[in-house]
DNA sequence: TATAGTTGTCTATATCAATAGACATTTAAA
DNA sequence: TTTAAATGTCTATTGATATAGACAACTATA
């Protein structure tokens, strides 16, 4: 865990500290002991005092991620990255496939509403045109993954909230609604800090970075049935492009 | 621009403005008057006060991104965000084209090295066999967008920093030692926030964000050529997948 | 049962971040 | 040449962040 942390950048050394003890945990630096290194050491390695380090470690326990023992140590409690890949044929569910024992979509709104100028572009249908909306969350183990919001043509896919509620699957939705198969068409990956309607929804840490996708999928013949745009908390997902 | 700002996150209030309003501005929100919103505007609107707006403005004009003209308003200077197709045949400088006018890559420093278990899983080699390491910048229009580690088999690739160095080419320095195709494989995407080192490489502002790529480029063989660690600005640059 | 090593709590102090208000300065338009 | 609208500067105050040191409380082990 090399380089030192930065001071008067707007973001608080317990909060740059926090972040690189999740980050060590996830990639299993700490697999060993399963444990963090003691306070002392770990204010020696980031050159700070041992209750700047002692705030971040109470902010990773308010997380989840570990837990403080007194006179032990802190003892490592969780330290899962779901990878999700991505694909001609990428799939939320399956995707995650054995990575997660239970898997939930949660619908949480839906509208039907005219097309902007961006969905428009995503799903190649005229601005204005009628397309459904709907706002989802999706939880692996109870633990919130990603919210999205997509939208689809609505002449083709009216139906697609309530099929979706009961079916908790975009696949099968299509399927029950005449599409038995589709392919990912094209995603954009961006990275930016989380806002608060998100932070509360995927149940961030506050100032947590969230890895975005703007995602078309397409029938067979080519014709757009979904676009959508996808927020990650980027703590518990990294995503892989096979070739 | 929704949401409000978050208090007490470890993230300094100036610091989410200032993120909200660099994104607005690449999204192209202001691009009708080419000025960001009066300061009074944005402190109703993120309900702050003016000076908090003052100082997130005070870092975008640091960065470059806008300059404030007293009695005339916050003028947009820049507002450029660089698109990476990520397909198969992924390359750094053709892929970016004509979204620039000068690429250039820069080697920092290289050296022989044995594959630890990380670079040999990604080489498909065996752990402790030589490898060359280089550490890059590349820029775009003197705009630094990313900086990379990669390595090579050194049997196969001595000579890379050499040739690389001359040509600021991968694709060029590959030929140049007889490689004259090559495919990426994989490639993985996380995001974290920037540590002091790429900070300092990439200019960036202190606390941004970095998309992060592992990437394994293979012969038409299938044998892997390259494993490559990139790290982007997360707010110059976003990944497009194309299947 | 000591003892070393660890986390927990308390007090105190300095600096950064944010709010509040007043007023100066500059620009563009009426 | 006013005037409105915008940024620039100053003072003052409050709360969050970070440092510093001392000591208490708990755990595992020699």
């Amino acid at each position: 865990m090399a380089g030192q942390v930065q001071r008067q950048t707007g973001v608080a050394l317990w909060r740059q500290i926090a972040d690189r003890i999740r980050q060590a945990i996830s990639a299993g630096a700490y697999d060993e002991t399963g444990m963090v290194p003691p306070e002392t050491v770990l204010a020696l390695q980031f050159g700070v005092n041992r209750h700047t380090v002692r705030s971040a470690i109470a902010a990773l326990a308010q997380e989840g991620i570990v837990r403080a023992v007194q006179g032990r140590g802190t003892l490592i409690e969780r330290k899962e990255r779901l990878n999700f890949p991505i694909t001609k044929r990428t799939r939320f569910t399956s995707g995650i496939g054995e990575q997660a024992r239970e898997m939930r979509a949660l619908l949480l709104s839906h509208s039907e509403e005219k097309a902007d100028a961006d969905v428009a572009r995503g799903l190649k249908i005229r601005p204005g045109e009628p397309v459904v909306r709907m706002e989802t969350v999706r939880k692996a183990d109870g633990r919130p993954v990603s919210c999205a919001t997509a939208w689809f043509p609505a002449a083709r896919f009216g139906g697609m909230p309530d099929v979706y509620k009961r079916t908790e699957s975009i696949t099968k939705a299509f399927a029950e609604l005449g599409l038995s198969d589709y392919v990912r068409s094209t995603t954009e990956i961006t990275a930016v800090h989380a806002d608060e309607a998100d932070t509360a929804a995927l149940e961030l840490a506050p100032g947590a970075i969230l890895l975005i996708t703007k995602a078309v999928n397409t029938d067979l013949e080519g014709v757009p049935v979904q676009y959508a745009i996808s927020r990650f908390a980027a703590d518990r997902v990294q995503f892989t492009i096979e070739n």
